[in-house]
RNA sequence: GCCCCGGUGGUGUAGCCCGGUCAAACAUGCGGGCCUUUCGAGCCCGCGCCCCGGGUUCAAAUCCCGGCCGGGGCACCA
């Protein structure tokens, strides 16, 4: 094919994409783009192009049309195949099949939050990609400031596997002191580590100046003998701590010869007691635990960046190589508290029903919400390894949410503020038989029996919008004529029993309830908690857990069914 | 103050490493229509983005410099 036919070609396709104007600078670039072996030439082209632009731009569309059939007719044989987005996570680096080994480290000193599903579902997702291993490593080594309960171990365990997860490997940090003494006790032998007795004040300033405390420079032996007194309670807390040696003209002097280990004199720890008096600081413990562990992936936030460059002291100091790491944004999810301190306040507080209120972005509260994990799972893969902090919408979090939801939750009808509407000129019991599901009606049907001089009940939410009709149907019932509306009753009048009426009037249709069991929906919005009262209908056949449509009205998950009242809990529309 | 990261429609992501096929894709959202005994689902049409300024180049979302904005770290917390 000649050069000016090549761009006549993408001139005729640009024009008749863009109502027949076409640009030259984008045929340059497709011209160039598809054929590289003209782009040394393009100094040359580049006139040639912007001559038959013109050319081309002075045509009809229709003419257009001819010529590019006549050179090019396979332009409009291939109709446009949708091109498949791709779904899913990128390859990870340095990953190996079957080799990869990840690892999730929390303190259970609160509940697992959407926060910290990022690194985890990441972990684990990667761990299963490359059929690896992925291990769940509980990182309590602060029984003070940080202390971890009892109760967020068993929580952690049981939201990761509601998340579908397998768990190769459970560890705690505190059963592995005794690891974290003898890999210290040999960097103190190696001469890269010390025992720093320096008041903290002294400490830092002499650090901020880049110098070396008094305790850096002496021999082993006495690093050794420090050593055992801090083991052997000689030393009390605040008195002593082991640094590693790192470069004390850091740049950051946060990096500067940073505390591996430090005295607690009353730990208390949930799980060892008081078994242990010197504890690892966090940096410190998981260098050693990611290198015991085998871990070969990473998966942190970038609040951990910094701590990279502190642990790859101690892996150079023992020679081992350090594992790919992956530091990630923050994720949060719109006017949602993910705070562990903020959430526990509230909830001493009062202001919170408790870990899982509804209105926290905890995994429970997710999950009591009546979010399925599939839903948070695909919302994270989709944010993926991105470094900038991310905000999922609920929106988004919804769409997702509803979709995996909508085929598997049966329908009811729910009035919430019920109004009477008292229906005269119909004198027969009607029963109305409504699908639970819409699209499968082999699920059966619910029924709802209107009986003459009953009212029945439609919803103050509907108020305005029977005020301003004249004829209503009641879903799946008749079709009546509105007499009086109010907000204390409703007159209305039986017009007829055929749907298609109300469809070729165009009257609304909303639903309703003949009697029904007291119902509440509790609607987070915001930092606030709603509770809509009202009916659903009698007969509804829900059960705890399970989540289910409130017809008009939006998905909701089932909180608690007693013989009083059901209390179910807003989801989304 | 010092040290790291980021910045693509309202939101989230793809594209950036390796400049041209980007007149920028996908999802969600919003507007309209069709369908449907729900305001749900589905289908169709439309709206809307490369932070700013310079530079390099025939050609910049992509490379370089500067600015602005945002996030994080600077604990004997994790």
């Amino acid at each position: 094919m000649h050069v000016e036919e090549v761009i006549l070609k993408y001139a005729l396709i640009n024009a008749l994409q863009h109502n027949g104007r076409a640009n030259s600078k984008a045929v340059i670039g497709k011209v160039l783009g598809e054929n590289p072996e003209l782009r040394p030439k393009a100094r040359e082209i580049i006139p040639l192009v912007n001559e038959i632009v013109n050319q081309v731009n002075s045509m009809g569309v229709e003419e257009q049309r001819k010529r590019l059939r006549e050179i090019y007719p396979e332009f409009f044989e291939s109709k446009k195949e949708k091109k498949g987005e791709k779904k899913g996570l990128p390859p990870l680096p340095k990953a190996e099949r079957g080799k990869v080994v990840t690892r999730f480290a929390p303190n259970p000193d609160g509940a697992f939050h959407l926060g910290n599903a990022r690194a985890a579902i990441l972990s684990h997702e990667y761990a299963r990609i490359y059929g690896g291993k992925f291990i769940l490593r509980f990182d309590d080594t602060d029984p003070k400031v940080k202390r971890p309960e009892p109760i967020f171990y068993d929580w952690i365990i049981e939201d990761l596997r509601w998340l579908g997860f397998q768990i190769d490997e459970i560890h705690c940090a505190s059963d592995r002191l005794e690891l974290y003494y003898r890999y210290a006790e040999e960097l103190l032998r190696m001469g890269k580590a010390y025992v720093c007795t320096c008041r903290p004040e002294d400490f830092k300033k002499l650090r901020d100046e880049g110098k070396a405390c008094p305790h850096r420079e002496l021999p082993p032996e006495v690093q050794l003998e420090e050593w055992r007194k801090m083991l052997n309670g000689e030393y009390r807390e605040g008195e002593a701590v082991v640094r590693i040696k790192t470069d004390l003209s850091h740049p950051n002097p946060a990096v500067r010869d940073w505390p591996a280990l430090r005295i607690i004199d009353n730990p208390d720890h949930p799980r060892a007691g008081n078994k242990y008096r010197v504890w690892p600081l966090y940096n410190f413990a998981s260098a050693i635990d990611d290198h015991e562990l085998g871990v070969t992936h990473i998966f942190r936030g970038q609040e951990h960046a910094e701590n990279e460059t502190r642990q790859r002291y101690v892996y150079n100091y023992f020679g081992w190589e350090y594992p790919a790491t992956v530091h990630h944004g923050r994720l949060s999810i719109e006017g949602v508290i993910l705070s562990k301190s903020k959430t526990r306040r509230g909830i001493e507080e009062g202001r919170y029903l408790g870990w899982d209120d509804p209105r926290l972005g905890t995994i429970r509260a997710l999950r009591r919400r009546g979010i399925r994990p599939e839903a948070i799972k695909e919302v994270i893969i989709e944010v993926g390894l991105k470094r900038s902090d991310t905000t999922i919408s609920w929106d988004n979090l919804a769409a997702i949410n509803r979709k995996l939801v909508d085929p598997v939750a049966n329908r009811y009808f729910f009035v919430a503020d019920p109004i009477p509407m008292h229906i005269r000129g119909y004198d027969e019991e009607f029963t109305a038989r409504v699908p639970l599901h819409p699209d499968h009606p082999e699920r059966g049907y619910r029924e709802l029996k209107f009986t003459p001089g009953k009212p029945v009940y439609v919803s103050r939410d509907d108020l305005e919008l029977l005020g301003k009709s004249e004829y209503i149907r009641l879903k799946d019932l008749f079709n009546v004529k509105l007499l009086k509306v109010s907000d204390k009753g409703i007159e209305a009048e039986f017009d007829s029993i055929d749907y298609e009426r109300a469809k070729e009037h165009r009257w609304h249709m909303i639903h309703w309830v003949p009697e029904g069991k007291p119902c509440e929906v509790l609607i987070p919005e915001g930092d606030e908690l709603v509770t809509r009262k009202g009916l659903l209908e009698k007969h509804a056949d829900v059960k705890v857990d399970e989540v289910v449509q409130f017809e008009r009205f939006g998905f909701v998950r089932i909180d608690e069914v007693r013989v009083d009242k059901i209390v179910a809990i807003f989801a989304h529309k």
